[in-house]
DNA sequence: AACATCAATACTACATTGTAACAGATGATT
DNA sequence: AATCATCTGTTACAATGTAGTATTGATGTT
C-alpha cells in the first residue's frame, strides 16, 4: 500500500501553508501580506520559501492573469500531524487523547477534519 | 532592562535539552541513547548539534574524569515558551489561557515552572 | 613496555532551510 | 516613449540537519 507519508513542515512552511489553508489560493504578494502579522520578512524570501515548496510538490502553482496563484497539495489535518505529535510527546508529555480534544474546543478545524488528523495521529506510518 | 531574550530553538536542540532537563548533564553518547528514540542520527550528528549548541551557548560544557558533560543554559520553561506559543497560535488557534490550563493537568512542568513559563508568554517582549 | 582496541573528540563536508539582494519582464501612469 | 511599480527568476550566504573520517586517549593484552 503506497501512502504518502506526512511531510516534514518547517515552522514556516506551515505557517505558510496555514494561511492557504484559510484564505484559500493566494498570490506570493498576498501571502506574503498575511505573513507580516508574524514575521518581518523581506518579499524575496517569501517568495523563494515558496518556491520551494512548490519544487517539493507542497504547493501547486497556476497562472492566473498575469500572476501565479499558489495551491496547498496537502490538506490541513496532514500538515498539522508531525507538530501535534511532536508538541504532545515533547512539550506538553500529554496523552494524545488529551490533545484531541482540546481540538474539539478550539475552532481550529472542522469535526470533519478533526477525525481526519485523528487518523493520520493513529497510523503507526508517522510516528517518531 | 538587559534581559535575555527567549532562543529560537529547532526542535533538534529542544529535543536535546529535553532531554538534558529530565536526566541532568549528561554526555553525548548518553544523550545520543536517549535520542534514538525518536531520531535515527549517527553518533556523529549528536555530537555536531550539541557543539553547535555549546557554541551558541545553549549548553555548558565541563570536563570531569575525561568526559564532557553538557549541561543545560536554560530552563525548561524558557525552552518550551516558543513552541507553546507557536503551536497555541498557529496551529491550535486557541487562547494561550486554555493552553496553560493543559500543563496544569499534564506532568511536564511543576507548578513553579508553570508560573514561570506563564510570566514568559506574558511578556510581550517575546511575541510573535 | 609496546601494541591492538574501542570509545571520545575534533575536523570536514554536503544538503536543506532561513533570509535576502539584485536583475530582468510586464503592466500601469503620465 | 519614458518612468514607475510589481512580479518573476536568479544568485548568495548563514544556520541547521546530517554524517563521514581522522585523531587522541584510555584499556586491556602479550
Amino acid at each position: 500500500m503506497k501512502k504518502k507519508s506526512i511531510p516534514d513542515l518547517s515552522r514556516a512552511e506551515y505557517d505558510i501553508l496555514n494561511i492557504l489553508w484559510r484564505e484559500g489560493r493566494q498570490s506570493v504578494r498576498e501571502v506574503h501580506d498575511h505573513l507580516t502579522e508574524v514575521y518581518s520578512w523581506a518579499y524575496s524570501t517569501t517568495k523563494t520559501t515558496m518556491d520551494r515548496m512548490a519544487q517539493k510538490g507542497l504547493l501547486e502553482r497556476e497562472s492566473f492573469h498575469g500572476v501565479f496563484l499558489y495551491v496547498p497539495q496537502i490538506s490541513k489535518p496532514a500538515g498539522m500531524a508531525k507538530w501535534v505529535r511532536f508538541f504532545a510527546d515533547r512539550v506538553l508529555q500529554m496523552e494524545m487523547g488529551a490533545v484531541m480534544s482540546m481540538f474539539a474546543h478550539s475552532n481550529s478545524l472542522t469535526p470533519a477534519e478533526i477525525v481526519e488528523l485523528q487518523k493520520l495521529l493513529d497510523s503507526e506510518a508517522d510516528k517518531g
